[in-house]
DNA sequence: TGAAAATAATTAGGAAGCTAACTATAATCT
DNA sequence: AGATTATAGTTAGCTTCCTAATTATTTTCA
């Protein structure tokens, strides 16, 4: 996206704003910084969890899995938590299941349902990441102070109130 | 990622805290919904680009090329401006020379490197992308105050400095 | 009851991202 | 000058995401 050290100088943003008048500038700035550090972040959090042989979405059903009661639940119901399509559920889980992570079975009670249950080795898994990503999590978050936090969290819900400016 | 309306209520966050007792609730709450947001607003960005036939991949080259004064670059520069490795640039750049977006030739001077250089017809897609898109940009930000503005700005920088605490 | 509609999961095909390996060219350094 | 090293770009093979189409099963309702 975009690279925070190489913003557009003024002969560039003068270039811009003269053939696209309705460009506000700060707010642009605002708005692409935001999505470059929350790509940067996540970038990170992927390089951490690829030490460990895992990557973000298929970590992520664990994390769901194991928030069960009996670490056990539906792709469909997966990927509506996750926020992502059930195709790409169906590619996440084929993943887990190479893996040993997750065992799949059909429902007794629906067959057209997949039971996805978090294995042994899963649990495992998560035991080994869980620790050390909560202390880096609280190592980021920790810089800012409790007052930015909370601004922070309150702009994020104004941001995501907005979410369909762009439909 | 992760739903904002299903965050995990106080029994599942119980289990997850007596599990991992280094976890910092609100923390990690903060930082999934950062993550959480950026991907919605990435994704609402997708699809208003996907309505002119255009990614974001894809668009962003487009605004790089821009500008350039001579609205010209190579593949290696633009990568490193789009953050993106050289290879995600070839491909990006295969799709818009495909689409006659851009052109692409050897730079007489060094053999090795290419110009890729924003055509006409590139130009009248910026054209006819970019109003709209920094109206929406502005609608969507000015959901947030001037102070909330230069805040979020503020807590961006400071966390993209923490960018390292993954690796 | 039996046809139509809805639901769950998958497959197919494509985009955008990555690393690692490869080719071609240019620069450097004995 | 010639061998080595560095640089620019691409290719190959992988993951993660998407939409649209397909298959199997269940539900609805005429």
């Amino acid at each position: 996206m975009l690279e925070l050290k190489d913003l557009p100088d003024a002969h560039i943003l003068k270039k811009f704003a003269d053939r696209y008048p309705d460009a506000d500038i700060d707010r642009v700035i605002q708005f692409l910084t935001f999505l470059r550090v929350a790509t940067d972040l996540s970038n990170g959090l992927d390089r951490y969890l690829n030490a460990h042989a895992l990557l973000q979405g298929r970590w992520w059903v664990l994390v769901l899995l194991m928030r069960e009661d009996d670490a056990c639940s539906s792709p469909s119901k997966l990927a509506e938590k996750a926020g992502v399509s059930r195709a790409t559920m169906t590619g996440l889980i084929d993943g887990l299941q190479r893996d040993k992570l997750v065992s799949r079975m059909v429902s007794p009670k629906d067959r057209r349902q997949s039971l996805v249950k978090l294995t042994s080795k899963g649990q495992a898994k998560l035991d080994e990441v869980m620790p050390e990503y909560y202390r880096r999590v609280r190592q980021l978050m920790t810089a800012l102070t409790d007052e930015e936090g909370d601004m922070l969290m309150q702009v994020l819900m104004k941001l995501n109130q907005q979410a369909q400016v762009f439909d």
